[in-house]
RNA sequence: GGAGGUGUGGCUGAGUGGUCUAAAGCACCUGACUUGAAAUCAGGCGUCCGGGUAACUGGACCGUGAGUUCGAAUCUCACCGCCUCCGCCA
């Protein structure tokens, strides 16, 4: 959700962040009419509840009766006007930072730098499924007789890779010395505040989904009706909502978590599209970061999510590109999003693997988290969330990238320590 | 699943229909006393939405939402959370 007060301040703004996001149209000229109206009817409710008030304590009974039926006629009209305001100011998405590229396909998507070399084979390079299913670590038919299309039983070592995984992950982000490192070489000045390791709920109430701005599509959800309970997309959709209707005082940003859980998607509408391997999963694991901050910290706090990603994928020796998105290609309550790109040799293609997401104020807004500052004054906060490991994305693209001609796998030295091997399939 | 409790400001906690403008204590802030601190004393101290340059001022908020009443923290109903016991269970 906007501020009000910004969408008075700057309508064409707000117009064509409407136009240049994949989002349904709102009249906003219709919008601000409703909020002054609302406004108007506030401020005569006010007055005529404080007439009300006064005729109560002096046991005014037939006045009191009287503005009784008064204010309960202006309580509807006003509850009527905010239905309509309230539905419009949901509808509207976020505002795209001023580098966001405009355009309403992946197309207009800008590659900010290409990182890595990527690697010379001797032989013609598989694609992970292939690799996965001759050593036995990807079992997709199995999956598919059990649960059904978009499943994958993942076995043996290529399993024990995830947990290797996991375990580097958490040592990075717990560890505040590694983090002021990366701040330092991406020229960064930020707190190097570790970050609090979070096993959170994996479903959640519809209604507080919706604060998040995640419920929709909701198609694109296993909901529960019977429970009104959803099952999560992400660790950021409980994550998020850990601090909603709280104030934190200024001196305790940021808030750094970093969660671990499945990601459930329906996968609506994608019929057809990477049908075999990991990369297209009802069902995956992730490692994903979610931080609170100061509004003024908003954009350094992305910045140095990106490093964290980018530092992760080079400990892993794996090339990527970083991608800025297009306005079209954000999601609705995205302020400024890039995108990791990880190389798939046996796809010959990069491979979206990483998501940073910087929200500004949109989410908060709506959950009602708030930085108190030592002045007194509260606003509402600003937060980011992003992939740290989508667990099936990144065991393919170690998978592709690791491969030899004999078809085994090498493991990336820096999961070595953690896995206890140097080669998976041998 | 069954039974019984309970939800009040940062915290503890009083308040069972009308100066509640929510007692009191703790914590916190300011000032006085003090070389400084502690102790003591005096005062202040919630959130949100409006009006006003400002001093100030109007409204809403006692888990949430409905209801009864001229009037609700207080009565009624539903929901949510937490606690205790029983049952079941990794």
């Amino acid at each position: 959700m906007l501020d009000i007060q910004f969408i008075r301040d700057n309508p064409d703004i707000v117009k064509a962040a409407i136009q240049n996001k994949k989002t349904e149209p709102v009249d906003v000229a219709e919008l601000i009419a409703l909020a002054d109206s609302r406004k108007a009817l506030g401020q005569e409710l006010d007055a005529l509840n404080r007439a009300r008030n006064d005729a109560q304590k002096n046991r005014d009974i037939e006045t009191g009766k009287r503005l009784k039926d008064e204010a309960a006629a202006l309580e509807a009209k006003y509850a009527a006007v905010e239905k309509s305001y309230v539905a419009l100011m949901l509808k509207l998405p976020n505002i795209p930072s001023p580098d966001t590229p405009v355009g309403m396909s992946d197309d207009a998507n800008k590659v900010l730098r290409e990182v890595g070399e990527k690697p010379h084979f001797g032989f013609s390079p598989k694609p992970h499924w292939e690799l996965g299913e001759a050593l036995g670590l990807i079992d997709q038919e199995t999956a598919g007789e059990v649960s059904g299309a978009r499943f994958t039983y993942i076995k043996g070592d290529l399993a024990l890779m995830q947990f290797a995984l996991l375990s580097l992950s958490m040592s990075i982000l717990t560890n505040e010395e590694t983090l002021a490192d990366i701040a330092r070489r991406a020229g960064l000045t930020v707190s190097t505040k570790p970050f609090v390791p979070v096993i959170p709920p994996y479903m959640m109430k519809s209604a507080v989904m919706n604060r998040m701005a995640r419920l929709q599509p909701l198609d694109e959800r296993y909901f529960f009706e019977k429970d009104d309970i959803v099952l999560v997309g992400s660790a950021e959709h409980t994550l998020g909502p850990m601090h909603m209707d709280e104030s934190i005082p200024e001196a305790e940003l940021p808030i750094r978590y970093v969660g671990y859980s499945p990601a459930f998607r329906r996968e609506a509408g994608t019929y057809g599209k990477d049908t075999r391997g990991l990369i297209r999963l009802h069902h995956f694991d992730k490692i994903e970061m979610e931080t609170f901050v100061r509004p003024q910290d908003g954009y350094t706090e992305q910045d140095f999510i990106v490093a964290i990603q980018e530092h992760f994928l080079q400990l892993l020796g794996l090339p990527y590109q970083v991608v800025l998105k297009c306005t079209g290609d954000q999601g609705t309550p995205d302020h400024r999003a890039l995108d990791m790109e990880t190389w798939m040799p046996g796809q010959n293609a990069y491979r979206e693997t990483h998501t940073s997401d910087y929200m500004g104020g949109y989410q908060s807004r709506r959950l009602n988290t708030r930085v108190k500052h030592a002045s007194g004054e509260s606003e509402v906060l600003h937060m980011n969330d992003a992939t740290l490991v989508a667990m099936g994305r990144m065991l393919a693209a170690i998978l592709e990238n690791y491969q030899q001609a004999d078809g085994t796998v090498r493991v990336p030295r820096a999961l070595r320590p953690f896995l206890g091997k140097d080669v998976i399939g041998a």
